[in-house]
RNA sequence: GCCCCCGUAGCUCAGCUGGACAGAGCGACAGACUUCUAAUCUGUUGGUCGCAGGUUCGAGUCCUGCCGGGGGCGCCA
């Protein structure tokens, strides 16, 4: 179904053309929401100077072409001429009324692309901390939304699990034993056992000899070298499991795309552009050189792919990445959510492949810069003793302060119960706070703030849907598909922000922004609570009010409960 | 030195790709519970949109230059 602004818009299209010809039919509307009526469409104004006449006349002749009596009350022309639509409550009952029927909500099913994600991307062997969990959850919503769009995402955890500290970390799970208990920190606390191997190789002269061989050995990928990194890469799963289980995040064993899986094609990318003549060797290392990237003192900045010593690092594997992502998963856009730090450097990676032919322009790739994650300080956060906060101790404060809200509110609730919803409101409270400001500004972390009741926080969200599911338990019967009547102002307005799902999720598809979502899922629960503040639906006057109101009651949730799951965030059932 | 991001109410942030007097939430102040969950609501308060130019019928939004904050700039990812 279509949304009003784009019945709207078809509508203007007719008459632009029938007023001043088939060549300014096209031209955009410009309907947007208005503080004076439900829309306006501002299209005169710009038509104006093409057409050479007053932009009051242009509206005036737009007006009586317009074809709108069925959607709306007469058109207002005013100001400077502007058009002003207010959609007639029959019309808007009628749309909500094909709102409840339709699946999709209104969210339209797009031409499909294959969209790889890359997100998340923890390190093996090391604690995840805030700056991974605002990847991980803009990431998973992007993922949730593209897919829902009809896209098809491919999740690419790019894990850190290759390179120089993997010889220690090998070397110290062998001194530990596979089995033993220490090597379960690996599960439970990696940064504990990664901190014990850093401990040994900076006081331990043998060890660190042993260390640095095992990094030759892995290199060379000596059997029983590899089988360790990989029982290490296996510990690592199991912790990276346990906190995308608890953050409910869609990632899988599936989606891993280690920087080790392009192991194989890294010297062959450095050959191939070195034969291309697009990298040289400088001061021993082979670099990329790119116009319109300098550095200090006006150098050109490198982008290396081959270190002095004959190693690889980042921008290799990064290019093997992209490489992998256009020519094996075939990908028409390919998504970034990454630190915003990352910027300079993937743009070069992509220049680099673009040049090699390995990037088409046709292939849209873009960086969706993660900012950082600040304590109440406004530096990046830390504990108290300025260590990093582990994320798994971060999750499990809001979870247990949730529980405690909970257990002061509804007592009556069994212990069970509360432990379930604190569950889903404390998670959903950080995962929002993460969705709800754009995503590339730093953002201060605050649980009182994130954890509130009201304002434009995931529990308030929830708390809405909680509402309407006591209210549609109480019911009795299922909400059937009764006519809808708007009478009270409230009703109109929750029925408007209703049909503007479809819109937003669209937007958000493009612009790649969940906190667009955000605000409108607090746009429509503020509406809703409204509604519920001045309109009784289970006590209402009469019957077919009381259906009414309950159809609105039920399509809200529904919009709610769909919105909510595309930002990765479940509504409990009460709270 | 060069490049990127940011600067909007006391605080935290929006501002729908250029449209009418700049919006929320929190805070503060004043109200609303025999009412479907009062943890929710209503109202009031509060801003030279960092500064100065420019483009435009129209600029928080686009361009230029400053000021201020953050980040990046050759072998860590």
């Amino acid at each position: 179904m279509s949304s009003p602004p784009q019945v709207l818009a078809e509508r203007f299209r007719v008459a632009l053309g029938n007023a001043f010809g088939p060549e300014l039919a096209d031209v955009d509307p410009v309907i947007r929401p208005s503080q004076f009526a439900d829309f306006q469409a501002n299209v005169a104004l710009p038509l104006a100077k093409r057409l050479g006449s007053k932009p009051r006349d242009v509206a005036a002749r737009l007006v009586e072409s317009l074809g709108l009596s069925d959607i709306t009350q007469p058109p207002e022309i005013s100001g400077p001429g502007f058009i002003n639509l207010t959609l007639r409550p029959e019309w808007l009952a009628d749309q909500v009324r094909t709102l409840a029927r339709d699946p999709r909500l209104g969210v339209p099913t797009e031409p499909s692309q294959v969209v790889p994600i890359d997100y998340s991307a923890p390190n093996v062997a090391k604690e995840m901390h805030v700056g991974h969990l605002r990847t991980t959850v803009v990431g998973d919503a992007l993922a949730r939304t593209l897919e829902h769009l009809g896209h098809r995402v491919v999740r690419q955890n790019h894990v850190g699990d290759w390179g120089t500290p993997f010889g220690m970390l090998v070397e110290h799970l062998l001194d530990v034993g596979e089995h033993s208990e220490e090597a379960e920190l690996l599960v439970t606390s990696p940064n504990d056992f990664y901190q014990a191997g850093r401990a040994k190789f900076d006081g331990d002269e043998e060890f660190a000899a042993r260390a640095r061989r095992r990094v030759v050995a892995l290199q060379a990928h000596e059997p029983e070298t590899m089988r360790v990194w990989r029982e290490l890469l296996e510990l690592s799963k199991s912790y990276f499991h346990s906190i995308y289980t608890l953050l409910d995040v869609t990632l899988t064993d599936a989606d891993l795309a280690g920087e080790s899986s392009y192991n194989d094609e890294l010297a062959q990318i450095c050959d191939e552009l070195e034969a291309a003549g697009i990298a040289t060797v400088s001061e021993g290392a082979l670099c990329v050189f790119l116009d319109g990237f300098t550095g200090r003192e006006g150098k050109p900045v490198p982008l290396i792919i081959r270190k002095s010593d004959g190693g690889y690092g980042y921008g290799t594997t990064d290019l093997a990445t992209i490489r992998h992502r256009v020519r094996d998963l075939r990908a028409d856009r390919v998504l970034y959510v990454i630190g915003a730090p990352q910027s300079l450097h993937l743009q070069m990676v992509w220049a680099t492949a673009r040049k090699a032919g390995w990037l088409d322009d046709d292939v849209e790739v873009v960086h969706v810069q993660i900012g950082n994650v600040l304590g109440a300080d406004g530096k990046i956060l830390r504990t108290r003793s300025g260590g990093p906060i582990k994320l798994r101790s971060l999750l499990e404060e809001g979870v247990d302060k949730a529980g405690q809200v909970l257990a002061q509110s509804r007592p009556e609730l069994s212990p069970q119960d509360r432990e379930a919803i604190a569950l889903h409101v404390g998670i959903g409270a950080i995962k929002y706070a993460d969705l709800s400001v754009s995503h590339d500004s730093e953002y201060t972390f605050d649980f009182e703030r994130m954890l509130s009741l009201t304002g434009n926080t995931g529990p308030y969200l929830q708390y809405a849907a909680a509402r309407i599911r006591s209210i549609l338990r109480k019911a009795g019967s299922p909400v059937g598909d009764a006519d809808v009547v708007l009478t009270e102002e409230a009703e109109r307005l929750l029925a408007r922000t209703l049909l503007g799902f479809g819109d937003v999720v669209t937007q958000v598809g493009v612009t790649l922004e969940p906190h667009r979502l955000c605000g409108y899922l607090f746009e429509l629960a503020q509406a809703f609570t409204t509604f519920y503040e001045s309109c009784p639906v289970l006590k209402a006057d009469d019957d077919s009010t009381r259906a009414s109101r309950l159809v609105l009651c039920s399509v809200t949730l529904d919009v709610l409960v769909v919105g909510l799951g595309l930002l990765g965030i479940t509504a409990p059932e009460q709270m």
